[in-house]
DNA sequence: CGCCGGATTGAACGGGTGTTTAATGTGTTG
DNA sequence: CAACACATTAAACACCCGTTCAATCCGGCG
Protein backbone atom coordinates (compact mmCIF):
# COMPACT_ATOMS: atom_id res chain seq x y z
CA UNK A 1 0.00 0.00 0.00
CA UNK A 2 2.76 2.58 0.90
CA UNK A 3 4.75 1.79 -2.28
CA UNK A 4 1.93 1.47 -4.44
CA UNK A 5 2.42 2.07 -8.49
CA UNK A 6 5.89 1.98 -8.91
CA UNK A 7 7.96 0.09 -10.80
CA UNK A 8 4.84 -2.00 -12.89
CA UNK A 9 6.37 -2.13 -16.64
CA UNK A 10 9.42 -0.13 -15.71
CA UNK A 11 12.11 -0.30 -18.78
CA UNK A 12 10.39 1.95 -22.00
CA UNK A 13 11.89 3.97 -24.97
CA UNK A 14 10.11 6.67 -24.37
CA UNK A 15 8.76 8.08 -20.86
CA UNK A 16 6.52 5.69 -19.05
CA UNK A 17 2.83 6.12 -19.81
CA UNK A 18 2.07 7.04 -16.53
CA UNK A 19 4.30 10.57 -16.22
CA UNK A 20 3.25 11.41 -19.40
CA UNK A 21 -0.44 11.38 -17.91
CA UNK A 22 0.76 13.51 -15.10
CA UNK A 23 2.98 16.12 -17.40
CA UNK A 24 -0.43 16.36 -19.38
CA UNK A 25 -2.42 17.41 -16.60
CA UNK A 26 -0.23 19.96 -14.73
CA UNK A 27 0.50 21.15 -18.32
CA UNK A 28 -3.71 21.42 -18.90
CA UNK A 29 -4.42 22.27 -15.19
CA UNK A 30 -1.74 24.86 -15.38
CA UNK A 31 -3.42 26.61 -18.33
CA UNK A 32 -7.30 25.27 -18.33
CA UNK A 33 -7.84 25.21 -14.67
CA UNK A 34 -8.83 22.30 -12.99
CA UNK A 35 -12.46 22.19 -14.09
CA UNK A 36 -11.25 20.61 -17.34
CA UNK A 37 -12.34 17.44 -18.50
CA UNK A 38 -10.36 13.86 -18.06
CA UNK A 39 -10.97 13.21 -21.65
CA UNK A 40 -9.38 16.42 -22.82
CA UNK A 41 -5.90 15.91 -20.38
CA UNK A 42 -6.26 12.29 -21.99
CA UNK A 43 -6.19 13.38 -25.35
CA UNK A 44 -3.18 15.86 -24.62
CA UNK A 45 -1.45 12.68 -23.22
CA UNK A 46 -2.21 10.53 -26.09
CA UNK A 47 -4.46 8.21 -24.31
CA UNK A 48 -8.20 7.62 -23.61
CA UNK A 49 -9.88 8.61 -20.34
CA UNK A 50 -10.31 4.88 -18.69
CA UNK A 51 -6.41 4.89 -18.50
CA UNK A 52 -6.06 8.00 -16.44
CA UNK A 53 -8.78 6.67 -14.12
CA UNK A 54 -6.50 3.02 -14.44
CA UNK A 55 -3.32 4.67 -13.27
CA UNK A 56 -4.50 7.15 -10.82
CA UNK A 57 -7.67 6.30 -9.27
CA UNK A 58 -9.71 9.06 -10.10
CA UNK A 59 -9.44 12.80 -11.18
CA UNK A 60 -8.87 13.39 -6.98
CA UNK A 61 -5.80 11.20 -7.36
CA UNK A 62 -4.65 12.77 -10.50
CA UNK A 63 -4.86 15.79 -8.54
CA UNK A 64 -3.30 14.94 -5.61
CA UNK A 65 -0.34 13.36 -7.52
CA UNK A 66 0.18 16.59 -9.68
CA UNK A 67 0.38 18.54 -6.09
CA UNK A 68 2.96 15.82 -5.12
CA UNK A 69 5.34 16.35 -8.33
CA UNK A 70 4.85 19.97 -8.46
CA UNK A 71 5.81 20.35 -4.60
CA UNK A 72 8.66 18.14 -5.19
CA UNK A 73 9.96 20.01 -7.98
CA UNK A 74 9.61 23.45 -6.34
CA UNK A 75 11.20 21.73 -3.26
CA UNK A 76 14.32 20.42 -5.53
CA UNK A 77 14.64 23.78 -7.41
CA UNK A 78 14.62 25.89 -3.98
CA UNK A 79 17.06 23.78 -2.59
CA UNK A 80 19.36 24.65 -5.79
CA UNK A 81 18.95 28.28 -5.43
CA UNK A 82 18.11 29.30 -1.68
CA UNK A 83 18.98 32.88 -2.03
CA UNK A 84 16.62 35.52 -3.24
CA UNK A 85 13.92 35.55 -0.28
CA UNK A 86 10.72 36.29 -1.98
CA UNK A 87 8.83 33.92 -3.72
CA UNK A 88 7.78 36.06 -6.92
CA UNK A 89 11.96 36.19 -7.57
CA UNK A 90 12.60 32.40 -6.85
CA UNK A 91 9.30 31.48 -9.00
CA UNK A 92 10.31 34.20 -11.82
CA UNK A 93 14.11 32.49 -12.06
CA UNK A 94 12.38 29.11 -12.17
CA UNK A 95 9.90 30.28 -14.88
CA UNK A 96 13.03 31.08 -17.22
CA UNK A 97 13.67 27.65 -17.55
CA UNK A 98 11.18 27.00 -20.51
CA UNK A 99 11.01 22.90 -18.91
CA UNK A 100 9.86 23.98 -15.41
CA UNK A 101 6.71 26.28 -17.04
CA UNK A 102 4.26 24.15 -16.69
CA UNK A 103 4.70 23.48 -12.96
CA UNK A 104 4.65 26.90 -11.73
CA UNK A 105 1.96 27.89 -14.05
CA UNK A 106 0.23 24.81 -11.96
CA UNK A 107 1.02 26.32 -8.78
CA UNK A 108 -0.03 29.71 -9.71
CA UNK A 109 -3.72 27.87 -10.67
CA UNK A 110 -3.59 25.77 -7.18
CA UNK A 111 -2.80 29.56 -5.52
CA UNK A 112 -5.58 31.01 -7.33
CA UNK A 113 -7.82 27.58 -6.48
CA UNK A 114 -6.87 28.05 -2.89
CA UNK A 115 -7.06 23.83 -2.00
CA UNK A 116 -4.82 22.34 0.30
CA UNK A 117 -1.69 22.66 -2.05
CA UNK A 118 -2.01 26.55 -1.41
CA UNK A 119 -2.15 25.94 2.15
CA UNK A 120 1.09 24.18 2.04
CA UNK A 121 2.90 26.23 -0.57
CA UNK A 122 2.07 29.56 1.44
CA UNK A 123 2.94 27.98 4.78
CA UNK A 124 5.89 26.64 3.10
CA UNK A 125 7.17 30.05 2.08
CA UNK A 126 6.35 31.63 5.36
CA UNK A 127 8.35 29.16 6.70
CA UNK A 128 11.67 29.90 3.71
CA UNK A 129 10.84 33.44 4.43
CA UNK A 130 11.11 33.89 8.25
CA UNK A 131 14.29 32.33 7.90
CA UNK A 132 15.60 34.70 5.19
CA UNK A 133 14.12 37.09 7.30
CA UNK A 134 15.73 36.43 10.54
CA UNK A 135 18.93 35.88 9.20
CA UNK A 136 18.66 39.65 7.78
CA UNK A 137 18.20 41.05 10.93
CA UNK A 138 21.12 39.41 11.92
CA UNK A 139 23.05 40.55 9.43
CA UNK A 140 21.53 43.62 10.24
CA UNK A 141 20.32 44.75 6.37
CA UNK A 142 16.61 43.90 7.67
CA UNK A 143 15.38 46.38 10.20
CA UNK A 144 13.58 44.04 13.37
CA UNK A 145 9.84 44.38 13.53
CA UNK A 146 7.49 44.64 16.96
CA UNK A 147 5.90 41.41 15.40
CA UNK A 148 8.39 39.11 13.05
CA UNK A 149 5.64 35.83 12.31
CA UNK A 150 2.69 38.85 11.38
CA UNK A 151 5.50 40.60 9.63
CA UNK A 152 6.58 36.98 7.67
CA UNK A 153 3.13 36.26 6.96
CA UNK A 154 2.07 39.60 5.50
CA UNK A 155 4.90 39.96 3.67
CA UNK A 156 4.09 36.49 2.26
CA UNK A 157 0.94 36.99 1.68
CA UNK A 158 1.15 40.06 -0.28
CA UNK A 159 4.11 39.08 -2.44
CA UNK A 160 2.10 35.93 -3.79
CA UNK A 161 -1.21 37.51 -3.66
CA UNK A 162 -0.09 40.18 -5.91
CA UNK A 163 1.29 37.84 -8.36
CA UNK A 164 -1.20 35.26 -8.58
CA UNK A 165 -3.45 38.80 -9.01
CA UNK A 166 -1.69 39.62 -11.71
CA UNK A 167 -1.38 36.34 -13.64
CA UNK A 168 -5.36 35.93 -13.49
CA UNK A 169 -5.78 39.37 -14.70
CA UNK A 170 -2.92 39.54 -17.51
CA UNK A 171 -2.34 35.32 -17.94
CA UNK A 172 -5.13 34.80 -20.36
CA UNK A 173 -5.83 38.40 -21.84
CA UNK A 174 -2.68 39.33 -23.54
CA UNK A 175 -1.33 37.82 -26.57
CA UNK A 176 0.34 35.64 -27.77
CA UNK A 177 3.41 35.76 -25.08
CA UNK A 178 5.07 32.91 -23.74
CA UNK A 179 4.76 32.17 -20.04
CA UNK A 180 8.50 33.51 -19.54
CA UNK A 181 8.03 36.88 -21.31
CA UNK A 182 4.87 37.58 -19.13
CA UNK A 183 6.98 36.60 -16.37
CA UNK A 184 9.75 38.99 -16.61
CA UNK A 185 6.88 41.66 -17.44
CA UNK A 186 6.06 41.25 -14.61
CA UNK A 187 9.44 41.51 -12.20
CA UNK A 188 9.98 44.64 -14.27
CA UNK A 189 6.88 46.18 -13.27
CA UNK A 190 7.34 45.40 -9.43
CA UNK A 191 11.00 45.56 -9.01
CA UNK A 192 11.41 49.56 -8.75
CA UNK A 193 8.24 50.02 -6.67
CA UNK A 194 8.77 47.24 -4.28
CA UNK A 195 12.60 48.27 -3.66
CA UNK A 196 11.39 51.54 -3.12
CA UNK A 197 9.03 50.33 -0.58
CA UNK A 198 11.46 48.02 1.23
CA UNK A 199 13.93 51.24 1.07
CA UNK A 200 12.33 54.22 2.00
CA UNK A 201 8.92 53.11 2.89
CA UNK A 202 5.85 55.04 1.84
CA UNK A 203 4.91 57.82 4.74
CA UNK A 204 7.24 60.46 5.08
CA UNK A 205 6.51 60.01 9.09
CA UNK A 206 5.67 57.62 11.31
CA UNK A 207 2.84 59.15 12.66
CA UNK A 208 -0.11 56.73 12.00
CA UNK A 209 2.20 53.88 13.38
CA UNK A 210 2.54 55.64 16.59
CA UNK A 211 -1.66 56.56 16.67
CA UNK A 212 -2.02 52.76 15.80
CA UNK A 213 0.71 51.48 18.75
CA UNK A 214 -1.08 54.27 20.85
CA UNK A 215 -4.50 53.36 20.17
CA UNK A 216 -4.03 49.42 20.21
CA UNK A 217 -2.23 48.08 23.93
CA UNK A 218 -0.75 45.25 23.49
CA UNK A 219 1.64 44.57 20.95
CA UNK A 220 -0.02 40.82 19.58
CA UNK A 221 -0.57 39.11 22.87
CA UNK A 222 2.77 38.70 24.66
CA UNK A 223 4.74 40.76 26.79
CA UNK A 224 8.31 41.86 25.36
CA UNK A 225 8.03 41.87 22.00
CA UNK A 226 7.68 45.41 21.77
CA UNK A 227 11.53 46.13 23.07
CA UNK A 228 12.49 45.45 19.13
CA UNK A 229 10.70 48.68 18.32
CA UNK A 230 12.61 51.73 17.18
CA UNK B 1 -32.43 47.68 -26.47
CA UNK B 2 -30.99 50.33 -24.33
CA UNK B 3 -33.73 50.19 -21.62
CA UNK B 4 -34.54 46.54 -21.62
CA UNK B 5 -35.74 44.40 -18.83
CA UNK B 6 -37.25 47.30 -16.62
CA UNK B 7 -40.86 48.20 -15.20
CA UNK B 8 -42.35 45.20 -16.20
CA UNK B 9 -44.46 43.58 -13.28
CA UNK B 10 -43.16 46.82 -11.18
CA UNK B 11 -45.61 46.46 -7.92
CA UNK B 12 -45.45 43.99 -5.71
CA UNK B 13 -45.56 43.68 -2.09
CA UNK B 14 -42.67 41.64 -1.34
CA UNK B 15 -39.63 42.04 -3.30
CA UNK B 16 -39.46 41.93 -6.98
CA UNK B 17 -38.78 37.81 -8.36
CA UNK B 18 -36.27 39.11 -10.51
CA UNK B 19 -34.66 40.86 -7.82
CA UNK B 20 -34.86 37.99 -5.74
CA UNK B 21 -33.09 35.96 -8.24
CA UNK B 22 -30.16 38.66 -8.43
CA UNK B 23 -29.57 38.38 -4.47
CA UNK B 24 -29.67 34.76 -4.40
CA UNK B 25 -26.84 34.39 -7.52
CA UNK B 26 -24.61 36.79 -5.79
CA UNK B 27 -24.86 34.86 -2.54
CA UNK B 28 -24.20 31.54 -3.92
CA UNK B 29 -21.42 32.75 -6.68
CA UNK B 30 -19.95 34.27 -3.58
CA UNK B 31 -20.16 31.13 -1.44
CA UNK B 32 -19.87 28.06 -3.61
CA UNK B 33 -17.98 30.10 -6.55
CA UNK B 34 -19.25 30.31 -10.25
CA UNK B 35 -19.51 27.19 -11.17
CA UNK B 36 -22.95 26.68 -8.77
CA UNK B 37 -25.59 25.17 -11.19
CA UNK B 38 -28.58 27.01 -11.83
CA UNK B 39 -30.66 25.10 -10.09
CA UNK B 40 -28.47 25.88 -6.45
CA UNK B 41 -29.42 29.30 -7.69
CA UNK B 42 -32.83 28.97 -8.24
CA UNK B 43 -34.01 26.84 -5.32
CA UNK B 44 -32.12 29.66 -2.93
CA UNK B 45 -34.24 32.16 -4.63
CA UNK B 46 -37.45 30.07 -4.50
CA UNK B 47 -37.97 29.77 -8.21
CA UNK B 48 -37.11 27.33 -10.83
CA UNK B 49 -34.02 27.19 -13.60
CA UNK B 50 -36.06 28.14 -15.94
CA UNK B 51 -37.26 31.41 -14.87
CA UNK B 52 -33.64 32.14 -14.09
CA UNK B 53 -32.87 31.86 -17.88
CA UNK B 54 -36.50 33.43 -18.73
CA UNK B 55 -35.08 36.64 -16.75
CA UNK B 56 -31.74 36.74 -17.40
CA UNK B 57 -31.37 34.96 -20.95
CA UNK B 58 -28.59 32.59 -20.03
CA UNK B 59 -26.38 31.91 -17.09
CA UNK B 60 -23.80 33.98 -18.47
CA UNK B 61 -26.28 37.00 -18.85
CA UNK B 62 -27.12 36.17 -14.85
CA UNK B 63 -23.16 36.67 -13.88
CA UNK B 64 -23.25 39.70 -15.96
CA UNK B 65 -26.43 41.29 -13.98
CA UNK B 66 -24.50 39.97 -11.03
CA UNK B 67 -21.27 41.96 -12.11
CA UNK B 68 -23.12 45.40 -13.04
CA UNK B 69 -25.14 45.00 -9.60
CA UNK B 70 -21.87 44.85 -7.31
CA UNK B 71 -20.36 47.30 -9.31
CA UNK B 72 -22.76 49.59 -8.57
CA UNK B 73 -22.92 48.98 -5.10
CA UNK B 74 -19.38 48.86 -5.08
CA UNK B 75 -19.43 52.60 -6.55
CA UNK B 76 -22.79 53.93 -4.29
CA UNK B 77 -20.98 53.38 -1.11
CA UNK B 78 -17.59 54.63 -2.37
CA UNK B 79 -18.46 58.00 -2.93
CA UNK B 80 -20.45 57.79 0.52
CA UNK B 81 -16.61 57.02 2.69
CA UNK B 82 -14.35 58.13 0.07
CA UNK B 83 -11.65 58.27 2.83
CA UNK B 84 -9.37 55.56 3.69
CA UNK B 85 -7.34 55.32 0.56
CA UNK B 86 -6.69 51.19 0.43
CA UNK B 87 -8.94 49.22 -1.14
CA UNK B 88 -8.56 46.38 1.79
CA UNK B 89 -9.87 49.00 4.43
CA UNK B 90 -12.29 49.87 2.48
CA UNK B 91 -13.77 46.38 1.65
CA UNK B 92 -13.36 45.97 5.77
CA UNK B 93 -15.65 48.68 6.39
CA UNK B 94 -17.61 47.83 3.93
CA UNK B 95 -18.30 44.08 5.14
CA UNK B 96 -18.89 45.40 8.60
CA UNK B 97 -22.49 45.93 7.32
CA UNK B 98 -23.99 42.82 7.43
CA UNK B 99 -25.90 43.44 4.49
CA UNK B 100 -22.97 44.45 1.85
CA UNK B 101 -21.08 41.25 3.21
CA UNK B 102 -22.77 39.29 0.06
CA UNK B 103 -21.66 41.64 -2.64
CA UNK B 104 -18.03 41.72 -1.48
CA UNK B 105 -18.16 37.86 -1.04
CA UNK B 106 -19.09 37.96 -4.47
CA UNK B 107 -16.47 40.76 -5.63
CA UNK B 108 -13.50 38.67 -3.71
CA UNK B 109 -14.79 35.42 -6.12
CA UNK B 110 -14.44 37.72 -8.96
CA UNK B 111 -11.13 38.67 -8.37
CA UNK B 112 -10.17 35.01 -7.76
CA UNK B 113 -11.31 34.03 -10.82
CA UNK B 114 -9.67 36.48 -12.61
CA UNK B 115 -12.56 37.49 -15.38
CA UNK B 116 -13.88 41.07 -16.95
CA UNK B 117 -15.03 42.10 -13.51
CA UNK B 118 -11.48 42.05 -11.85
CA UNK B 119 -9.98 43.93 -14.40
CA UNK B 120 -12.80 46.82 -14.01
CA UNK B 121 -12.03 46.20 -10.27
CA UNK B 122 -8.40 46.49 -10.56
CA UNK B 123 -7.96 49.32 -13.11
CA UNK B 124 -10.77 51.14 -10.97
CA UNK B 125 -8.75 50.75 -7.99
CA UNK B 126 -5.84 51.66 -9.77
CA UNK B 127 -7.58 54.67 -10.66
CA UNK B 128 -8.79 55.67 -6.95
CA UNK B 129 -5.47 54.90 -5.36
CA UNK B 130 -4.10 57.32 -8.05
CA UNK B 131 -5.82 60.02 -6.82
CA UNK B 132 -5.20 59.07 -3.31
CA UNK B 133 -1.29 58.79 -3.46
CA UNK B 134 -1.19 62.30 -5.11
CA UNK B 135 -2.85 63.70 -2.92
CA UNK B 136 -0.80 62.25 -0.21
CA UNK B 137 1.89 63.68 -1.94
CA UNK B 138 0.52 66.94 -2.27
CA UNK B 139 -0.05 67.10 1.67
CA UNK B 140 3.54 66.33 1.93
CA UNK B 141 2.65 63.14 4.01
CA UNK B 142 3.46 60.45 1.63
CA UNK B 143 6.80 60.38 -0.53
CA UNK B 144 7.14 60.94 -4.02
CA UNK B 145 7.94 57.67 -6.48
CA UNK B 146 10.21 57.54 -9.05
CA UNK B 147 7.45 56.19 -11.15
CA UNK B 148 4.19 57.16 -9.08
CA UNK B 149 2.15 54.93 -12.00
CA UNK B 150 3.95 51.54 -11.66
CA UNK B 151 4.18 52.16 -7.35
CA UNK B 152 0.65 52.65 -7.28
CA UNK B 153 0.17 49.55 -9.66
CA UNK B 154 2.12 47.56 -7.30
CA UNK B 155 0.73 48.44 -4.36
CA UNK B 156 -3.13 48.00 -6.13
CA UNK B 157 -2.12 44.82 -7.17
CA UNK B 158 -0.40 43.99 -3.60
CA UNK B 159 -2.95 44.91 -1.41
CA UNK B 160 -5.97 43.25 -3.34
CA UNK B 161 -4.09 40.04 -4.03
CA UNK B 162 -3.37 39.71 -0.71
CA UNK B 163 -6.72 39.86 0.77
CA UNK B 164 -7.93 37.45 -2.04
CA UNK B 165 -5.17 35.11 -1.55
CA UNK B 166 -5.94 35.12 2.37
CA UNK B 167 -9.55 34.90 1.94
CA UNK B 168 -9.01 31.85 -0.49
CA UNK B 169 -6.77 29.86 2.08
CA UNK B 170 -8.63 31.27 5.20
CA UNK B 171 -12.35 31.38 3.48
CA UNK B 172 -13.66 27.83 3.83
CA UNK B 173 -11.32 26.04 6.53
CA UNK B 174 -11.75 27.94 9.20
CA UNK B 175 -15.05 26.89 11.17
CA UNK B 176 -18.53 28.86 11.29
CA UNK B 177 -17.04 32.02 11.70
CA UNK B 178 -19.25 35.16 10.36
CA UNK B 179 -18.04 37.41 7.31
CA UNK B 180 -17.70 40.39 9.35
CA UNK B 181 -15.29 38.17 11.92
CA UNK B 182 -13.00 37.03 9.03
CA UNK B 183 -12.78 40.66 8.00
CA UNK B 184 -11.72 41.91 10.69
CA UNK B 185 -9.24 39.41 11.47
CA UNK B 186 -7.75 39.83 8.33
CA UNK B 187 -7.60 43.74 8.94
CA UNK B 188 -6.04 42.80 12.58
CA UNK B 189 -3.39 40.68 10.84
CA UNK B 190 -1.99 43.00 8.61
CA UNK B 191 -2.48 46.35 9.89
CA UNK B 192 0.57 46.71 12.18
CA UNK B 193 2.74 45.01 9.18
CA UNK B 194 1.53 47.27 6.93
CA UNK B 195 1.90 49.98 9.34
CA UNK B 196 5.28 49.23 9.88
CA UNK B 197 6.24 48.69 6.29
CA UNK B 198 4.58 51.48 5.44
CA UNK B 199 6.51 54.02 7.97
CA UNK B 200 10.15 52.33 7.95
CA UNK B 201 10.58 50.29 5.08
CA UNK B 202 12.00 46.63 5.35
CA UNK B 203 15.73 47.52 4.80
CA UNK B 204 18.11 49.35 6.99
CA UNK B 205 19.49 51.56 3.99
CA UNK B 206 19.18 52.69 0.38
CA UNK B 207 21.87 50.41 -1.20
CA UNK B 208 19.97 47.50 -2.87
CA UNK B 209 17.64 50.21 -4.48
CA UNK B 210 20.55 51.99 -5.62
CA UNK B 211 22.38 49.60 -6.97
CA UNK B 212 19.04 48.55 -8.48
CA UNK B 213 18.53 52.42 -9.92
CA UNK B 214 22.40 52.30 -11.35
CA UNK B 215 21.93 48.95 -13.00
CA UNK B 216 18.93 49.59 -14.59
CA UNK B 217 19.95 53.00 -16.56
CA UNK B 218 15.98 54.25 -17.89
CA UNK B 219 13.34 54.77 -15.38
CA UNK B 220 10.78 53.73 -17.09
CA UNK B 221 11.23 55.72 -20.67
CA UNK B 222 10.60 59.33 -20.32
CA UNK B 223 13.38 61.72 -18.62
CA UNK B 224 12.34 63.46 -15.77
CA UNK B 225 10.84 61.34 -13.06
CA UNK B 226 13.78 60.90 -11.82
CA UNK B 227 13.85 64.24 -10.32
CA UNK B 228 11.43 62.68 -7.14
CA UNK B 229 14.10 60.83 -6.04
CA UNK B 230 16.00 61.23 -3.04
C1' DC C 1 3.06 -23.41 -26.61
C1' DG C 2 -0.52 -21.72 -23.20
C1' DC C 3 -1.67 -19.09 -19.77
C1' DC C 4 -1.76 -14.98 -17.19
C1' DG C 5 -1.46 -10.21 -15.66
C1' DG C 6 -1.17 -5.60 -16.66
C1' DA C 7 -1.79 -1.83 -20.18
C1' DT C 8 -5.11 0.01 -23.02
C1' DT C 9 -9.30 0.78 -25.39
C1' DG C 10 -14.14 1.88 -26.60
C1' DA C 11 -18.53 1.82 -25.21
C1' DA C 12 -21.73 2.33 -21.78
C1' DC C 13 -23.76 4.22 -17.38
C1' DG C 14 -25.61 7.54 -14.17
C1' DG C 15 -25.64 12.09 -12.90
C1' DG C 16 -25.27 16.99 -13.46
C1' DT C 17 -25.17 20.82 -16.55
C1' DG C 18 -27.36 24.87 -19.28
C1' DT C 19 -31.04 25.53 -22.18
C1' DT C 20 -35.54 24.80 -24.70
C1' DT C 21 -40.37 24.03 -24.98
C1' DA C 22 -45.07 23.46 -24.03
C1' DA C 23 -48.35 24.06 -20.67
C1' DT C 24 -50.36 26.43 -16.67
C1' DG C 25 -51.50 30.07 -13.85
C1' DT C 26 -52.58 35.04 -13.27
C1' DG C 27 -53.32 39.79 -13.51
C1' DT C 28 -54.49 43.64 -16.82
C1' DT C 29 -57.02 45.48 -20.51
C1' DG C 30 -60.38 46.06 -24.09
C1' DC D 1 -66.43 37.96 -20.15
C1' DA D 2 -62.79 37.34 -23.57
C1' DA D 3 -58.20 38.09 -24.86
C1' DC D 4 -53.88 38.99 -24.38
C1' DA D 5 -49.25 39.39 -22.08
C1' DC D 6 -46.48 37.97 -18.82
C1' DA D 7 -44.60 35.06 -14.84
C1' DT D 8 -43.86 30.54 -13.67
C1' DT D 9 -43.47 25.66 -13.83
C1' DA D 10 -42.36 20.83 -14.98
C1' DA D 11 -40.58 18.05 -18.22
C1' DA D 12 -37.64 17.13 -21.83
C1' DC D 13 -33.30 17.72 -24.48
C1' DA D 14 -28.64 17.53 -25.66
C1' DC D 15 -24.33 17.62 -23.78
C1' DC D 16 -20.37 16.91 -20.79
C1' DC D 17 -18.74 14.98 -16.74
C1' DG D 18 -16.26 11.19 -13.88
C1' DT D 19 -16.42 6.51 -13.53
C1' DT D 20 -17.25 1.46 -14.64
C1' DC D 21 -17.03 -2.60 -17.41
C1' DA D 22 -16.03 -5.93 -20.66
C1' DA D 23 -13.05 -6.83 -24.24
C1' DT D 24 -8.62 -6.61 -26.45
C1' DC D 25 -3.79 -6.32 -27.01
C1' DC D 26 0.77 -7.82 -25.60
C1' DG D 27 4.90 -9.25 -23.19
C1' DG D 28 6.78 -12.56 -19.61
C1' DC D 29 6.99 -17.05 -17.77
C1' DG D 30 6.12 -21.88 -16.50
Amino acid sequence: MASAGVVPGERDGDVLTADRILDAAIERFGCDGFHVGLRSIATAAGVTAGLVIHHFGSKAGLRRACDEHALAVMREQKTKALTDGTAAMFMAQLAEVEQFAPVVRYLLRSLQAGGDLAMTLIEQMITDAEAYLAAGEAAGVIRPSRDRAARTRYLAYQATGGMVLWFSVHGAAVGPESFRTLFRRYVEEITLPALELFSQGLLVDRSMLDDYLMYVPDPPSDGDAATAAR
